[in-house]
DNA sequence: GCCTGTGAAGCTATTCACAGCT
DNA sequence: AGCTGTGAATAGCTTCACAGGC
């Protein structure tokens, strides 16, 4: 009765922004892997994902991942030990609220890529918007949310609603279950503690993108 | 002949969660005064903007703001001063580059909003898709690039390009002039240093999204 | 009493730098 | 010779906490 579980436990919790490299090192691993490469070192990796070897060593430190000094790392291990901390062995499944022209992209552009997160099924507050199927995901009336989050078990959503509508949806929602968001809508959501948002605020980045273009001075 | 443009210069660098933040506080408060209000305390602002009073202040410091003791700050004195900072009063000229779904669903997405920024061009390679107007904006073949970048003084882009292609088009916008970039691609981009960059990476944050929403345990 | 402005403290991610290994 | 693994140092944003003001 110790451990049924003994895959493999960092004790410290991994920060945000190893998560967020990792799925990035992944993504460049598996183009490299399938280019035949079998082993790396950190300043290539590091090279990769623009940023710099020390901080590449340190993230797999993190998840418990050695090389050697002689070869470096071996890109197919390193890829399932990744796996590991990113997707315990199960897909995850996903839900979108809001199946507008943001929405639609947003599925088109996962739809194919990351077989590990799977859209399950989309909502839409316009009755004339369910039961369709696109790219592949039902959509469904907004009021079913419930019965079909609890049905599928779904804990992450996508929220692609208007500003207005995204706290009262985000709030729906987490009474459903819904710990994880990517929050698409340009407003910060009040979510219960243990929640998890990430914000995709495309108005406040296009605001510093154009901030920066200005910044023509100096460097 | 002394200081032609005395506008106003907070020393210091602004951190780029501030110029985040600052953008986020001129929409929260362009919709408290158009309902009415006239002034605001820190912790007002903070709550609306899920963050906190001293973050609040500090902001406001960075940029020079004060407010007063008993009333709080005047709210449309705030957005005038943010205005200062993140336009300074002349409209940003911005291109996207890629017409695809998402390329499409971002000038629909920033259409009508953020009148302070404007996509005066777009760029795809497909030469079909070439002198049609999308939202508003003219698409042009990406041949044309440096031609009317350089014609519309264009400093800042959004590519929303294939991940394959990004760095391409990132350096041959570099080369033409763009010194910011809005980067849907799911790749980093190696550029000049002094250009800025920001990732808006769908892939990653639904893999971080997807990863926290695995972590039910306690909170 | 309750707010702002801000020096100082705190915190956490990043980078350094070097011992250890091969 | 060149790489990894990592304690220690650094850096920079955030929060504290309190003086000052009304």
């Amino acid at each position: 009765m110790a451990e049924p579980i003994p895959i493999r436990q960092t004790a410290h919790r991994i920060p945000v922004q190893t998560i967020g490299r990792l799925s990035l090192y992944r993504r460049l691993l598996l183009e490299l892997s399938a280019g035949g490469m079998r082993q790396i070192y950190s300043h290539q990796l590091a090279s990769a994902a623009v940023a710099t070897p020390a901080q590449v060593r340190r993230d797999l430190m993190m998840i418990g991942f050695t090389g050697s000094p002689r070869k470096g790392y071996a890109v197919d291990e390193l890829i399932a030990a990744v796996n590991g901390v990113l997707a315990q062995s199960v897909e995850t499944s996903v839900a979108l609220v809001g199946v507008g022209n943001l929405g639609r992209a947003i599925l088109a552009y996962y739809t194919n890529r990351q077989p590990w997160v799977r859209f399950v099924a989309a909502f839409d507050r316009d009755p004339d918007k369910a039961n369709r199927i696109i790219h592949g995901c039902r959509v469904y009336p907004f009021e079913q949310a419930e019965e079909v989050l609890g049905r599928e078990g779904i804990r992450a959503a996508v929220i692609a609603v208007p500003a207005a509508e995204a706290q009262r949806v985000a709030d729906r929602l987490a009474l459903a279950g819904v710990r994880s968001f990517l929050n698409f809508a340009p407003v910060r959501l009040h979510l219960p503690t243990g929640a998890f948002v990430d914000d995709m605020d495309m108005s406040t980045a296009l605001d510093r993108v154009a901030y920066y273009a200005r910044q023509q001075r100096q460097t």
